[in-house]
DNA sequence: TCTGTCGCTTGATACTAGTCAAGCGCTCGA
DNA sequence: TCGAGCGCTTGACTAGTATCAAGCGACAGA
């Protein structure tokens, strides 16, 4: 397989293998493979069954369900994050799609090796449980503001948690708008009008520049609960 | 504590224990507690941390989140499912609160004891992350559906996984209607006008009776997806 | 350099679902 | 048995978003 001695060092680091024994690791990796993919590349399919756990060690990928025709991005899944995990230990067919955002390095690990892997080693098991009850948190969150907040409010959010993780009050979209928009669930047009609102509220948008230039006004307009940061 | 030796029987079915060995459940349980609460008693407060693992033996527990005085049912759950597993095993504050719906008879085991159990048994780890994955996999349906269908096709779709899981085309409604609407995302108001709509597409509906006249028509109005039934 | 494409924005309009208000009918307690 | 309260329904109106359509501007390929 393709996963070369010289991987081993960024693949330990991951918080899902760090309690692992070296041999375990090891036994784990000779399984599995380490992959390279291009940007927009698609992983998987809603629908099918789960041949693989996939990791992602470098890049972005959107995971995204499909309804005649449309779609809607589910979560955007950053290193050093898991996909599909739930998927693979119930082995039951996957609820969503996937596809590399940028150019994406990915671990993909057999799903029988990993449920084998789970019931030998305590260590791994821990990784496992924490990696999906931190998925679970996610989607509940995603879920809550959905139900419970107008699209302008989301958007400004995320956009407030986007400075806290990048510290500072500007940054770039990590991706396209539209992307950005379907994430939050809404149109891309919706977005537009959504970011227009937030100029009133502290917010500038240049490009795929964001700066806040009134956190406190926007932190008002947004209503940020603690509960929902990471 | 209040577990009688006379309900381990009922507890040792539950598929999270079937197959923990009897001296280790008998330990999991000498740490436990089994209660039983009225309808309508809250059980968790969103934000707090959590002491206990819940599972509902019988009965049923409404999980919602509130935010500014508005409630939102973001899952119901019945035995034998536990809730709020991700909080316990990350440790981290709850996202939703919970009550009973009905009288109820609730299982609590420590937190710590949750995590030690798990790291210690492996047939108890397995029973928790495949628990844990079918959660995730709940909400996940949950959010799919908010996201790409309109209320009443919800509703429409709802109404035929009830008759599926009764195993007939008429049942009673489980919940207040008030409450099965904000289960589905919608005001009780919109839930009476959607049930307007789909008695033209084959649905009866007295008191909390609900019965399916003409199946197909339905199913054809709603479009059910294969995977998003459990 | 020109031009077509594509992502984004803006405008006009439509529609879904929410809000507010009133009325109906059942249940339960006096 | 009556009346109050509550859950549900219905109506009128509104708010928030989606949809459809057109235009703008940057970038890539000829």
């Amino acid at each position: 397989m393709s996963l070369r001695r010289s991987d081993v060092p960024s693949i330990r680091a991951l918080p899902l293998f760090q309690q692992m024994s070296e041999q375990a690791l090891a036994d784990l990796m000779a399984q599995s493979m380490l992959q390279r993919f291009p940007a927009r590349a698609d992983l998987i399919r809603e629908g099918e069954l789960p041949d693989f756990l996939y990791i992602v060690v470098e890049g972005a990928v959107d995971l995204y369900a499909t309804r005649d025709g449309e779609e809607t991005t589910i979560d955007i899944v950053y290193p050093p994050s898991s996909f599909i995990l739930a998927a693979v230990m119930r082995d039951e067919p996957w609820l969503k799609s996937a596809r590399t955002l940028t150019p994406s390095q990915i671990l993909m690990i057999p799903s029988q090796v990993v449920r084998d892997t789970f019931s030998r080693d305590s260590a791994f098991a821990r990784g496992i449980v924490d990696e999906l009850a931190k998925r679970y948190r996610a989607v509940t969150r995603v879920l809550k503001n959905d139900r419970m907040r107008s699209s302008t409010e989301r958007l400004a959010n995320w956009i407030l948690g986007m400075a806290q993780r990048a510290g500072s009050n500007a940054f770039e979209l990590p991706l396209e708008k539209r992307k950005l928009a379907s994430f939050l669930g809404m149109t891309p047009e919706s977005y537009s009008r959504s970011i227009a609102v937030l100029e009133k509220h502290g917010v500038r948008s240049q490009g795929a520049m964001i700066t806040i230039d009134d956190p406190a006004g926007l932190a008002e307009f947004a209503k940020p609960s603690a509960i929902e940061a990471d």
